[in-house]
DNA sequence: CGTCGGATAATCT
DNA sequence: GATTATCCGACGA
């Protein structure tokens, strides 16, 4: 689970989707090429966050992984909002000079300051690397930011932690239990011979594939997701631009 | 549902 | 000067 605690409040995240980037072995890593002023982070110890702008007009935020001079990274790519939900609608619904003050990217074809776009569906709102971002109002304000710390405002939490209400405030639930998951996991089929997923307590099935928009090692299977989920970004092959 | 073009600027060659 | 770890609205089926 993600957490952004800001001023505005407070957004978590179950993530749902990620992709692992290597470094100097593989050729869709940032890292390549080796260290330049964008990745440094990336060279750095583990557990710190990557952040990245790209496109023009969009964040992705990685997790680094392996040890010191070691380049290695997850980015992540999608997950379902648990906390916070109105606020993260309103960073990627509202277009206004104070939305982009705190770090949100612009929404399409909503001119007018301070109006709400059309509706969007709860499963969109961090369905995408850049959307998780804007969601959690993640910026290169964040490149480096301390994951591991809890007295961090940018922190990540794993297994009994991200379980623990404690951790995320706020009046709104802390923890849906996906009632698709067990559907999705009995539709996928568990990987294996022991049979279909079945009961509530069952594990959820992940996963792997291609990596999204890469021209380069498009054929590494190093995308993971949680098979089903609503949340999980659509597959789109990068389509290199006329000029 | 799927596919396509445009937006937009930091980064790298 | 080209490229990009993307998103959105439009359009067609």
């Amino acid at each position: 689970m993600l957490v952004h605690e800001t001023a505005e409040g407070l957004v978590a995240v179950e993530l749902t989707e990620v992709e692992a980037y290597s470094g100097r072995s593989d050729q869709a890593s940032h890292a390549y090429r080796g260290m330049t002023g964008r990745n440094a982070v990336m060279f750095g110890p583990p557990g710190y966050a990557y952040v990245y702008f790209t496109y023009g007009m969009h964040f992705c935020v990685n997790v680094v992984c392996e040890p010191a001079g070691t380049a290695s990274a997850v980015l992540l790519r999608a997950g379902r909002v648990v906390a916070g939900e109105s606020l993260a609608r309103r960073r990627r619904t509202m277009r206004s000079p104070a939305a982009e003050g705190a770090g949100g990217i612009p929404a399409h074809g909503d001119p007018a300051h301070g109006v709400p776009a059309r509706g969007m569906a709860a499963r969109d709102l961090a369905r995408g690397p850049a959307r998780l971002c804007q969601a959690l109002a993640i910026t290169r304000a964040q490149n480096g930011a301390d994951l591991c710390d809890p007295a961090s405002s940018l922190r990540l939490l794993t297994g009994d932690r991200a379980h623990s209400a404690g951790d995320i405030a706020g009046d709104e639930p802390a923890w849906n239990e996906p009632a698709w998951n067990d559907a999705a996991a009995a539709k996928a089929g568990r990987a294996g011979a022991d049979g279909p997923a079945t009961g509530p307590a069952a594990e959820p099935v992940i996963s792997a594939g291609p990596r999204v928009g890469v021209t380069a090692a498009a054929e590494v299977a190093w995308r993971f997701w949680l098979a089903g989920d609503p949340t999980v970004s659509a597959y789109r092959l990068h389509k290199r631009r006329a000029r």
